[in-house]
RNA sequence: GGCUGGAUGGCAGAGUGGUUAUGCAGCGGACUGCAACUCCGCGAACGUCGGUUCGAUUCCGGCUCCAGCCUCCA
Protein backbone atom coordinates (compact mmCIF):
# COMPACT_ATOMS: atom_id res chain seq x y z
CA UNK A 1 0.00 0.00 0.00
CA UNK A 2 1.10 3.78 -0.62
CA UNK A 3 3.00 5.67 1.92
CA UNK A 4 0.66 8.08 3.46
CA UNK A 5 1.62 11.72 3.52
CA UNK A 6 -0.57 14.58 5.42
CA UNK A 7 0.18 17.79 5.31
CA UNK A 8 0.49 19.50 8.19
CA UNK A 9 0.10 22.67 9.35
CA UNK A 10 2.62 23.36 11.59
CA UNK A 11 5.06 22.82 9.21
CA UNK A 12 3.06 23.55 5.72
CA UNK A 13 4.02 20.54 4.27
CA UNK A 14 2.86 17.53 3.27
CA UNK A 15 4.80 14.63 5.56
CA UNK A 16 5.03 11.06 5.64
CA UNK A 17 2.62 9.69 8.30
CA UNK A 18 4.42 7.82 11.38
CA UNK A 19 2.56 7.33 14.32
CA UNK A 20 3.66 7.29 17.14
CA UNK A 21 2.59 4.04 18.21
CA UNK A 22 3.25 1.08 14.54
CA UNK A 23 -0.40 0.53 13.55
CA UNK A 24 -2.05 2.85 16.02
CA UNK A 25 -3.02 6.61 15.48
CA UNK A 26 -4.53 8.56 18.51
CA UNK A 27 -6.38 11.63 17.05
CA UNK A 28 -8.37 14.33 18.30
CA UNK A 29 -11.18 16.57 16.87
CA UNK A 30 -12.65 19.79 18.10
CA UNK A 31 -16.05 18.92 18.11
CA UNK A 32 -19.64 21.50 18.96
CA UNK A 33 -20.45 24.07 21.17
CA UNK A 34 -23.24 22.85 21.79
CA UNK A 35 -26.20 25.95 21.97
CA UNK A 36 -27.43 26.07 18.19
CA UNK A 37 -28.33 23.07 15.36
CA UNK A 38 -25.22 22.38 13.20
CA UNK A 39 -24.79 24.38 10.06
CA UNK A 40 -23.80 22.59 6.58
CA UNK A 41 -20.05 24.32 8.09
CA UNK A 42 -19.60 21.60 10.64
CA UNK A 43 -20.63 19.19 8.33
CA UNK A 44 -17.82 20.10 6.04
CA UNK A 45 -15.06 19.36 9.10
CA UNK A 46 -17.56 16.38 10.32
CA UNK A 47 -17.30 14.13 7.07
CA UNK A 48 -13.99 15.55 6.43
CA UNK A 49 -12.61 13.97 9.50
CA UNK A 50 -14.95 11.04 9.36
CA UNK A 51 -13.44 10.05 5.63
CA UNK A 52 -9.96 10.49 7.11
CA UNK A 53 -10.98 8.14 10.15
CA UNK A 54 -12.21 6.01 7.37
CA UNK A 55 -8.94 6.02 5.32
CA UNK A 56 -6.77 5.80 8.34
CA UNK A 57 -8.31 2.36 9.47
CA UNK A 58 -8.38 1.23 5.77
CA UNK A 59 -5.25 1.52 5.11
CA UNK A 60 -4.87 -0.92 8.24
CA UNK A 61 -4.71 1.60 11.43
CA UNK A 62 -6.08 0.85 14.62
CA UNK A 63 -7.49 4.54 15.28
CA UNK A 64 -8.66 6.00 18.36
CA UNK A 65 -11.20 8.79 17.67
CA UNK A 66 -11.70 11.38 20.05
CA UNK A 67 -14.04 14.54 19.46
CA UNK A 68 -15.34 16.47 22.42
CA UNK A 69 -18.48 18.43 23.43
CA UNK A 70 -18.20 21.75 24.63
CA UNK A 71 -21.20 22.08 26.65
CA UNK A 72 -20.31 25.12 29.13
CA UNK A 73 -19.42 28.50 27.40
CA UNK A 74 -20.57 31.97 27.25
CA UNK A 75 -23.72 31.31 24.48
CA UNK A 76 -24.81 28.22 25.86
CA UNK A 77 -25.71 30.55 28.96
CA UNK A 78 -26.62 32.96 26.86
CA UNK A 79 -28.84 30.73 24.56
CA UNK A 80 -30.41 28.81 27.38
CA UNK A 81 -31.18 32.03 29.87
CA UNK A 82 -33.10 33.85 26.00
CA UNK A 83 -35.38 30.86 25.57
CA UNK A 84 -36.12 30.55 29.10
CA UNK A 85 -34.56 26.73 29.43
CA UNK A 86 -31.73 25.12 31.79
CA UNK A 87 -28.94 25.32 30.44
CA UNK A 88 -29.04 20.87 30.51
CA UNK A 89 -31.85 20.95 28.86
CA UNK A 90 -30.35 22.69 25.95
CA UNK A 91 -27.30 20.83 25.75
CA UNK A 92 -29.01 17.79 25.80
CA UNK A 93 -31.57 19.09 23.23
CA UNK A 94 -28.68 19.68 20.92
CA UNK A 95 -26.67 17.08 21.44
CA UNK A 96 -28.76 14.82 20.18
CA UNK A 97 -29.79 16.91 17.09
CA UNK A 98 -26.35 17.09 16.28
CA UNK A 99 -25.90 13.18 16.41
CA UNK A 100 -29.45 12.96 13.93
CA UNK A 101 -27.49 15.26 11.90
CA UNK A 102 -24.37 12.92 11.95
CA UNK A 103 -26.45 9.76 11.40
CA UNK A 104 -27.93 11.04 8.22
CA UNK A 105 -24.98 12.36 6.72
CA UNK A 106 -23.73 8.90 7.60
CA UNK A 107 -20.44 10.29 9.88
CA UNK A 108 -19.50 7.54 12.31
CA UNK A 109 -19.42 8.24 15.93
CA UNK A 110 -16.05 9.17 17.39
CA UNK A 111 -14.74 6.12 19.41
CA UNK A 112 -14.98 8.58 22.93
CA UNK A 113 -16.74 11.64 22.88
CA UNK A 114 -15.58 13.41 26.39
CA UNK A 115 -17.74 16.64 27.22
CA UNK A 116 -15.86 19.40 29.05
CA UNK A 117 -18.67 19.55 32.23
CA UNK A 118 -17.46 15.87 32.59
CA UNK A 119 -14.08 16.65 32.95
CA UNK A 120 -13.82 19.89 35.21
CA UNK A 121 -11.16 17.75 37.49
CA UNK A 122 -8.82 17.33 35.20
CA UNK A 123 -9.03 21.08 33.85
CA UNK A 124 -8.66 22.26 37.26
CA UNK A 125 -5.63 19.92 37.75
CA UNK A 126 -4.27 20.82 34.50
CA UNK A 127 -4.80 25.32 35.56
CA UNK A 128 -2.59 24.15 39.07
CA UNK A 129 -0.08 22.62 37.87
CA UNK A 130 0.08 25.84 35.38
CA UNK A 131 0.08 28.10 38.12
CA UNK A 132 2.53 25.90 39.94
CA UNK A 133 5.21 26.17 36.78
CA UNK A 134 4.59 30.13 36.75
CA UNK A 135 2.71 29.90 33.62
CA UNK A 136 -0.88 31.06 34.88
CA UNK A 137 -1.79 33.60 37.09
CA UNK A 138 -5.18 34.49 39.01
CA UNK A 139 -5.96 37.94 38.58
CA UNK A 140 -7.68 40.50 40.60
CA UNK A 141 -11.19 39.81 39.41
CA UNK A 142 -10.76 36.26 40.31
CA UNK A 143 -10.05 34.94 37.06
CA UNK A 144 -7.17 32.62 36.19
CA UNK A 145 -5.00 33.79 33.12
CA UNK A 146 -2.14 32.20 30.99
CA UNK A 147 0.85 34.12 30.75
CA UNK A 148 1.62 33.82 27.03
CA UNK A 149 5.00 35.28 27.41
CA UNK A 150 6.14 32.72 29.37
CA UNK A 151 5.51 30.15 26.70
CA UNK A 152 8.78 30.38 24.46
CA UNK A 153 6.96 28.46 21.29
CA UNK A 154 3.75 30.76 21.34
CA UNK A 155 2.56 31.62 18.09
CA UNK A 156 4.48 28.45 16.02
CA UNK A 157 1.48 27.29 14.52
CA UNK A 158 0.19 30.24 13.03
CA UNK A 159 4.02 31.64 12.51
CA UNK A 160 2.97 34.88 14.25
CA UNK A 161 5.58 37.11 16.24
CA UNK A 162 3.80 37.26 19.92
CA UNK A 163 5.44 41.38 19.35
CA UNK A 164 3.92 41.52 16.18
CA UNK A 165 0.27 40.95 17.84
CA UNK A 166 -1.83 43.97 17.73
CA UNK A 167 -3.74 42.32 20.41
CA UNK A 168 -6.96 44.52 21.45
CA UNK A 169 -6.90 46.16 18.22
CA UNK A 170 -10.40 45.48 17.88
CA UNK A 171 -11.76 44.18 21.18
CA UNK A 172 -11.47 45.76 24.27
CA UNK A 173 -8.87 44.52 26.79
CA UNK A 174 -9.40 42.94 29.43
CA UNK A 175 -7.63 45.48 32.47
CA UNK A 176 -7.25 42.44 34.75
CA UNK A 177 -4.64 40.83 32.39
CA UNK A 178 -0.53 41.79 32.68
CA UNK A 179 -0.73 41.22 29.31
CA UNK A 180 -3.11 41.77 26.59
CA UNK A 181 -2.07 38.65 24.77
CA UNK A 182 -3.13 36.61 28.19
CA UNK A 183 -6.25 34.69 27.46
CA UNK A 184 -8.46 32.99 30.32
CA UNK A 185 -8.08 29.16 31.66
CA UNK A 186 -10.63 29.69 34.64
CA UNK A 187 -13.48 31.99 34.82
CA UNK A 188 -14.81 33.47 38.41
CA UNK A 189 -18.26 32.73 38.72
CA UNK A 190 -21.31 34.97 38.63
CA UNK A 191 -24.50 34.91 40.55
CA UNK A 192 -26.56 33.15 38.28
CA UNK A 193 -23.83 30.95 36.71
CA UNK A 194 -23.04 26.94 36.90
CA UNK A 195 -20.01 26.86 38.73
CA UNK A 196 -17.91 24.49 39.70
CA UNK A 197 -15.29 24.92 42.72
CA UNK A 198 -11.81 25.30 42.48
CA UNK A 199 -8.66 26.33 44.81
CA UNK A 200 -9.30 29.64 42.92
CA UNK A 201 -13.13 29.93 43.98
CA UNK A 202 -16.11 29.37 42.27
CA UNK A 203 -15.93 28.97 38.43
CA UNK A 204 -15.97 27.65 34.82
CA UNK A 205 -13.49 26.48 32.63
CA UNK A 206 -12.00 28.56 29.52
CA UNK A 207 -12.57 27.48 26.16
CA UNK A 208 -9.09 26.28 25.19
CA UNK A 209 -8.22 25.06 28.66
CA UNK A 210 -10.82 21.88 28.24
CA UNK A 211 -9.46 20.70 24.78
CA UNK A 212 -5.55 20.33 26.55
CA UNK A 213 -7.37 18.64 29.57
CA UNK A 214 -9.39 16.09 27.44
CA UNK A 215 -7.31 15.40 24.67
CA UNK A 216 -4.26 14.83 26.66
CA UNK A 217 -6.14 12.78 29.35
CA UNK A 218 -7.61 10.33 26.57
CA UNK A 219 -4.66 10.24 24.35
CA UNK A 220 -0.83 11.31 26.71
CA UNK A 221 0.82 13.64 26.48
CA UNK A 222 1.42 13.35 23.18
CA UNK A 223 -0.45 12.18 20.34
CA UNK A 224 -0.53 11.97 16.30
CA UNK A 225 -2.64 13.69 15.21
CA UNK A 226 -5.35 17.10 15.97
CA UNK A 227 -7.79 18.28 13.94
CA UNK A 228 -10.53 21.06 13.29
CA UNK A 229 -12.18 23.54 11.90
CA UNK A 230 -10.58 26.34 9.67
CA UNK A 231 -10.98 28.84 12.26
CA UNK A 232 -9.05 27.08 14.63
CA UNK A 233 -5.57 27.24 14.33
CA UNK A 234 -5.86 30.67 16.02
CA UNK A 235 -6.42 31.46 18.89
CA UNK A 236 -7.85 27.98 19.97
CA UNK A 237 -5.13 25.84 18.62
CA UNK A 238 -2.17 27.83 19.68
CA UNK A 239 -3.27 28.12 22.97
CA UNK A 240 -3.58 24.72 23.66
CA UNK A 241 -0.36 23.87 22.43
CA UNK A 242 0.73 26.58 24.80
CA UNK A 243 -1.22 25.32 27.70
CA UNK A 244 -0.38 21.61 27.16
CA UNK A 245 3.62 21.42 26.49
CA UNK A 246 3.73 23.83 29.26
CA UNK A 247 1.75 21.53 32.00
CA UNK A 248 3.52 18.71 30.44
CA UNK A 249 6.78 19.40 29.47
CA UNK A 250 5.75 17.19 26.49
CA UNK A 251 5.63 17.94 22.68
CA UNK A 252 1.87 18.16 22.57
CA UNK A 253 0.68 16.94 18.83
CA UNK A 254 2.77 15.58 15.66
CA UNK A 255 0.20 16.34 12.95
CA UNK A 256 -1.87 19.51 12.92
CA UNK A 257 -4.85 18.79 10.18
CA UNK A 258 -7.06 21.76 9.29
CA UNK A 259 -10.44 21.47 7.16
CA UNK A 260 -11.51 23.94 4.69
CA UNK A 261 -14.01 26.62 4.74
CA UNK A 262 -17.73 26.47 3.44
CA UNK A 263 -18.49 29.56 1.60
CA UNK A 264 -21.72 30.77 0.32
CA UNK A 265 -21.31 33.87 -2.17
CA UNK A 266 -17.35 33.73 -1.46
CA UNK A 267 -17.88 34.27 1.76
CA UNK A 268 -17.37 31.84 4.97
CA UNK A 269 -20.94 30.40 6.39
CA UNK A 270 -20.71 30.98 9.94
CA UNK A 271 -22.72 31.72 13.10
CA UNK A 272 -21.72 35.86 13.58
CA UNK A 273 -22.38 36.10 9.88
CA UNK A 274 -25.58 34.79 9.90
CA UNK A 275 -25.22 33.03 6.59
CA UNK A 276 -25.30 29.67 7.68
CA UNK A 277 -28.15 27.07 6.24
CA UNK A 278 -28.40 24.10 9.00
CA UNK A 279 -28.05 20.61 8.09
CA UNK A 280 -31.40 19.35 9.02
CA UNK A 281 -32.86 22.42 6.77
CA UNK A 282 -30.79 21.31 3.95
CA UNK A 283 -32.06 17.81 4.24
CA UNK A 284 -35.71 18.94 3.94
CA UNK A 285 -34.78 19.19 0.61
CA UNK A 286 -31.61 16.95 -0.53
CA UNK A 287 -30.37 13.47 -0.37
CA UNK A 288 -28.10 13.00 2.83
CA UNK A 289 -25.81 11.09 0.73
CA UNK A 290 -26.16 14.41 -2.15
CA UNK A 291 -24.89 16.24 0.86
CA UNK A 292 -22.09 13.77 1.53
CA UNK A 293 -21.10 13.48 -1.72
CA UNK A 294 -21.04 17.71 -2.39
CA UNK A 295 -18.47 17.31 0.66
CA UNK A 296 -16.32 14.71 -0.35
CA UNK A 297 -16.08 15.84 -3.82
CA UNK A 298 -13.32 18.59 -3.06
CA UNK A 299 -10.53 18.01 -1.55
CA UNK A 300 -10.53 18.69 2.59
CA UNK A 301 -8.06 21.46 2.72
CA UNK A 302 -10.12 23.41 -0.22
CA UNK A 303 -12.47 25.91 0.37
CA UNK A 304 -16.12 24.89 -0.70
CA UNK A 305 -18.43 27.51 -2.24
CA UNK A 306 -21.95 26.39 -1.87
CA UNK A 307 -24.59 27.14 -4.01
CA UNK A 308 -27.94 24.73 -3.87
CA UNK A 309 -27.01 24.40 -7.63
CA UNK A 310 -23.96 22.59 -6.38
CA UNK A 311 -26.44 20.12 -4.72
CA UNK A 312 -28.19 19.33 -8.17
CA UNK A 313 -25.08 18.89 -10.00
CA UNK A 314 -23.83 16.36 -6.75
CA UNK A 315 -26.85 14.54 -7.12
CA UNK A 316 -26.46 13.85 -11.09
CA UNK A 317 -23.11 12.81 -10.58
CA UNK A 318 -24.15 10.31 -7.99
CA UNK A 319 -26.71 8.84 -9.84
CA UNK A 320 -23.85 7.80 -12.41
CA UNK A 321 -22.91 5.77 -9.55
CA UNK A 322 -26.33 4.02 -8.62
CA UNK A 323 -27.28 3.82 -12.37
CA UNK A 324 -23.87 1.86 -13.21
CA UNK A 325 -25.12 -0.30 -9.86
CA UNK A 326 -28.50 -0.57 -10.61
CA UNK A 327 -29.55 -4.07 -11.42
CA UNK A 328 -26.33 -5.70 -10.95
CA UNK A 329 -25.53 -8.44 -8.36
CA UNK A 330 -22.23 -7.49 -6.38
CA UNK A 331 -20.49 -10.73 -6.35
CA UNK A 332 -16.68 -10.73 -4.68
CA UNK A 333 -14.64 -11.71 -7.36
CA UNK A 334 -11.81 -11.43 -9.74
CA UNK A 335 -11.43 -8.03 -10.99
CA UNK A 336 -9.06 -7.08 -14.01
CA UNK A 337 -8.03 -3.50 -13.61
CA UNK A 338 -6.13 -1.85 -10.74
CA UNK A 339 -8.86 0.70 -9.44
CA UNK A 340 -7.81 -0.77 -5.70
CA UNK A 341 -4.19 0.44 -6.09
CA UNK A 342 -4.92 3.84 -7.85
CA UNK A 343 -7.77 4.60 -5.02
CA UNK A 344 -5.29 4.12 -2.31
CA UNK A 345 -2.96 5.70 -4.57
CA UNK A 346 -5.08 8.93 -4.24
CA UNK A 347 -6.10 8.54 -0.60
CA UNK A 348 -2.41 8.03 0.60
CA UNK A 349 -1.80 11.40 -0.81
CA UNK A 350 -3.33 13.50 2.09
CA UNK A 351 -6.77 11.75 1.26
CA UNK A 352 -7.06 13.20 -2.17
CA UNK A 353 -11.15 12.69 -2.32
CA UNK A 354 -11.90 13.75 -5.52
CA UNK A 355 -8.64 12.30 -7.30
CA UNK A 356 -10.08 8.91 -5.69
CA UNK A 357 -13.69 9.62 -7.02
CA UNK A 358 -12.21 10.20 -10.66
CA UNK A 359 -10.74 6.59 -10.40
CA UNK A 360 -14.21 5.28 -8.94
CA UNK A 361 -16.07 6.87 -12.23
CA UNK A 362 -13.01 5.32 -14.45
CA UNK A 363 -14.46 1.81 -12.37
CA UNK A 364 -17.70 2.89 -13.38
CA UNK A 365 -17.33 2.71 -17.38
CA UNK A 366 -15.58 -0.50 -16.86
CA UNK A 367 -18.41 -2.23 -15.06
CA UNK A 368 -20.78 -0.16 -17.29
CA UNK A 369 -19.03 -2.35 -20.32
CA UNK A 370 -18.55 -5.32 -18.95
CA UNK A 371 -22.68 -5.41 -18.10
CA UNK A 372 -23.62 -4.04 -21.59
CA UNK A 373 -21.73 -6.71 -22.96
CA UNK A 374 -22.97 -9.18 -21.20
CA UNK A 375 -20.10 -10.15 -18.78
CA UNK A 376 -22.26 -10.16 -15.84
CA UNK A 377 -19.61 -12.11 -13.85
CA UNK A 378 -17.12 -9.44 -14.20
CA UNK A 379 -20.02 -6.70 -14.24
CA UNK A 380 -20.55 -8.43 -10.92
CA UNK A 381 -17.29 -8.15 -9.13
CA UNK A 382 -16.83 -4.40 -10.25
CA UNK A 383 -20.32 -4.16 -8.80
CA UNK A 384 -18.65 -5.21 -5.61
CA UNK A 385 -15.37 -3.53 -5.76
CA UNK A 386 -17.16 -0.15 -6.26
CA UNK A 387 -19.25 -0.29 -2.98
CA UNK A 388 -16.18 -1.97 -1.34
CA UNK A 389 -14.22 1.45 -2.39
CA UNK A 390 -17.05 3.60 -2.22
CA UNK A 391 -17.51 2.15 1.41
CA UNK A 392 -14.23 4.09 2.43
CA UNK A 393 -15.64 7.44 1.48
CA UNK A 394 -18.94 6.44 3.22
CA UNK A 395 -21.08 6.79 -0.13
CA UNK A 396 -22.95 3.85 -2.13
CA UNK A 397 -23.96 1.61 0.45
CA UNK A 398 -27.41 1.89 -0.50
CA UNK A 399 -30.08 0.01 -2.69
CA UNK A 400 -29.68 1.54 -5.68
CA UNK A 401 -33.06 1.76 -6.32
CA UNK A 402 -33.63 2.96 -2.59
CA UNK A 403 -31.25 5.96 -3.80
CA UNK A 404 -32.71 6.39 -7.29
CA UNK A 405 -36.04 7.32 -5.71
CA UNK A 406 -35.43 8.66 -2.45
CA UNK A 407 -37.00 11.09 -0.68
CA UNK A 408 -40.18 11.37 -2.62
CA UNK A 409 -42.30 8.73 -1.74
CA UNK A 410 -44.58 10.67 0.34
CA UNK A 411 -44.61 13.21 -2.66
CA UNK A 412 -45.98 10.60 -5.04
CA UNK A 413 -48.60 11.49 -7.22
CA UNK A 414 -49.70 8.67 -7.99
CA UNK A 415 -50.37 5.16 -5.97
CA UNK A 416 -47.26 2.79 -6.83
CA UNK A 417 -50.21 0.02 -8.12
CA UNK A 418 -51.81 2.61 -10.55
CA UNK A 419 -48.50 3.21 -11.58
CA UNK A 420 -47.58 -0.25 -12.53
CA UNK A 421 -51.21 -0.58 -13.91
CA UNK A 422 -50.05 2.39 -16.31
CA UNK A 423 -46.66 0.43 -16.97
CA UNK A 424 -48.82 -3.19 -17.86
CA UNK A 425 -51.34 -1.15 -20.03
CA UNK A 426 -48.36 0.78 -21.90
CA UNK A 427 -46.14 -2.46 -22.63
CA UNK A 428 -49.48 -4.12 -23.86
CA UNK A 429 -50.23 -1.27 -26.29
CA UNK A 430 -46.20 -1.56 -27.07
CA UNK A 431 -46.39 -5.08 -27.99
CA UNK A 432 -49.41 -4.33 -30.31
CA UNK A 433 -47.01 -1.74 -31.88
CA UNK A 434 -49.00 1.40 -30.75
CA UNK A 435 -46.48 3.23 -30.13
CA UNK A 436 -49.04 6.52 -29.73
CA UNK A 437 -50.93 5.31 -27.24
CA UNK A 438 -47.86 3.95 -25.40
CA UNK A 439 -45.53 7.07 -25.75
CA UNK A 440 -48.92 8.77 -24.11
CA UNK A 441 -48.73 6.73 -20.95
CA UNK A 442 -45.41 7.04 -20.87
CA UNK A 443 -45.87 11.15 -21.17
CA UNK A 444 -48.59 10.86 -18.94
CA UNK A 445 -46.57 9.52 -16.00
CA UNK A 446 -43.54 11.67 -16.92
CA UNK A 447 -46.15 14.79 -16.33
CA UNK A 448 -46.25 13.30 -13.03
CA UNK A 449 -42.60 13.42 -12.32
CA UNK A 450 -42.18 9.29 -13.17
CA UNK A 451 -39.59 8.46 -15.69
CA UNK A 452 -39.92 5.02 -17.29
CA UNK A 453 -36.81 2.60 -17.87
CA UNK A 454 -36.70 -0.33 -20.40
CA UNK A 455 -34.65 -3.11 -20.52
CA UNK A 456 -34.30 -6.67 -21.25
CA UNK A 457 -35.76 -7.54 -17.96
CA UNK A 458 -38.77 -5.16 -18.23
CA UNK A 459 -39.83 -1.46 -17.57
CA UNK A 460 -38.54 0.04 -13.91
CA UNK A 461 -39.84 3.34 -13.09
CA UNK A 462 -37.80 6.28 -11.11
CA UNK A 463 -38.99 9.78 -9.71
CA UNK A 464 -37.55 12.05 -11.54
CA UNK A 465 -35.61 14.76 -9.12
C1' G B 1 -0.56 46.37 8.69
C1' G B 2 1.07 40.92 9.87
C1' C B 3 0.36 35.69 8.76
C1' U B 4 -1.98 31.71 5.60
C1' G B 5 -3.99 29.74 1.21
C1' G B 6 -6.03 30.46 -3.71
C1' A B 7 -6.78 32.16 -9.14
C1' U B 8 -7.54 25.67 -14.22
C1' G B 9 -12.28 24.60 -20.08
C1' G B 10 -19.80 26.82 -19.78
C1' C B 11 -19.98 24.98 -14.33
C1' A B 12 -17.75 21.90 -10.40
C1' G B 13 -12.89 20.11 -9.47
C1' A B 14 -7.86 17.17 -9.36
C1' G B 15 -3.11 17.18 -11.28
C1' U B 16 1.45 17.64 -14.04
C1' G B 17 8.14 20.72 -16.32
C1' G B 18 7.01 18.16 -22.63
C1' U B 19 1.82 13.23 -23.56
C1' U B 20 -6.56 12.31 -21.82
C1' A B 21 -7.91 14.12 -14.99
C1' U B 22 -12.83 13.14 -13.51
C1' G B 23 -18.05 14.64 -13.12
C1' C B 24 -22.12 17.82 -14.84
C1' A B 25 -23.71 20.52 -19.13
C1' G B 26 -23.06 20.80 -24.80
C1' C B 27 -22.23 18.47 -29.75
C1' G B 28 -21.88 13.99 -33.25
C1' G B 29 -22.71 8.67 -33.63
C1' A B 30 -24.49 3.72 -31.59
C1' C B 31 -28.29 1.06 -28.77
C1' U B 32 -33.89 1.86 -28.49
C1' G B 33 -40.31 1.65 -32.09
C1' C B 34 -39.18 6.62 -29.82
C1' A B 35 -37.08 7.64 -25.08
C1' A B 36 -34.54 6.81 -20.34
C1' C B 37 -30.04 4.18 -18.81
C1' U B 38 -25.56 2.93 -21.35
C1' C B 39 -21.50 2.81 -24.98
C1' C B 40 -18.08 5.17 -28.77
C1' G B 41 -16.23 9.88 -30.20
C1' C B 42 -15.70 15.55 -30.16
C1' G B 43 -14.94 20.54 -28.81
C1' A B 44 -13.26 23.45 -24.63
C1' A B 45 -8.46 25.61 -19.60
C1' C B 46 -4.56 26.65 -16.93
C1' G B 47 -5.40 35.44 -13.74
C1' U B 48 -1.38 38.98 -15.46
C1' C B 49 3.77 40.64 -16.48
C1' G B 50 8.70 39.04 -16.29
C1' G B 51 12.63 35.18 -15.18
C1' U B 52 14.88 30.06 -15.22
C1' U B 53 14.59 26.11 -19.14
C1' C B 54 15.44 23.13 -25.41
C1' G B 55 10.39 23.47 -23.42
C1' A B 56 6.12 26.12 -17.96
C1' U B 57 -0.50 25.82 -16.62
C1' U B 58 3.28 23.22 -13.53
C1' C B 59 9.54 26.15 -10.72
C1' C B 60 11.07 31.55 -9.16
C1' G B 61 9.80 36.90 -8.68
C1' G B 62 6.51 41.30 -9.36
C1' C B 63 1.39 42.74 -10.07
C1' U B 64 -3.98 42.28 -9.84
C1' C B 65 -7.99 39.97 -7.68
C1' C B 66 -10.37 36.43 -4.04
C1' A B 67 -10.79 33.99 0.64
C1' G B 68 -9.32 32.82 5.75
C1' C B 69 -6.95 34.10 10.53
C1' C B 70 -5.15 38.21 13.64
C1' U B 71 -12.30 38.79 18.31
C1' C B 72 -16.56 34.10 19.80
C1' C B 73 -16.97 30.97 15.36
C1' A B 74 -16.04 24.40 12.38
Amino acid sequence: MSELQIYNTLTRRKEPFQPIEPGHVRMYVCGMTVYDYCHLGHARVLVAFDVIVRYLRAHGYTVDYVRNITDIDDKILERARQNGESIDALTERMIEAMHEDERALGILPPDREPRATRHVDDITAMIGVLIDKGYAYRADNGDVYYRVRRFDHYGRLNNRDPDQMRAGARVEVDTAKEDPLDFVLWKAARADEPSWSSPWGEGRPGWHIECSAMSTCCLGDTFDIHGGGPDLTFPHHENEIAQSEAATGQPYVNTWMHAGALRVNQEKMSKSLGNFFTIRDVLQSHDPEVVRYLLVASHYRTPINYAPDTLDEARRSLERFYNALDGVESVAGAVTGDWAARFHAAMADDFNTPEALAVLFDLVRELNRAQREGRSAEAGALAFELRRLGAILGLLEREPAEFLNAGMADELPLAESDINALIEARNAARRNRDFAEADRIRDELAEQGIVLKDSREGTRWFIEH
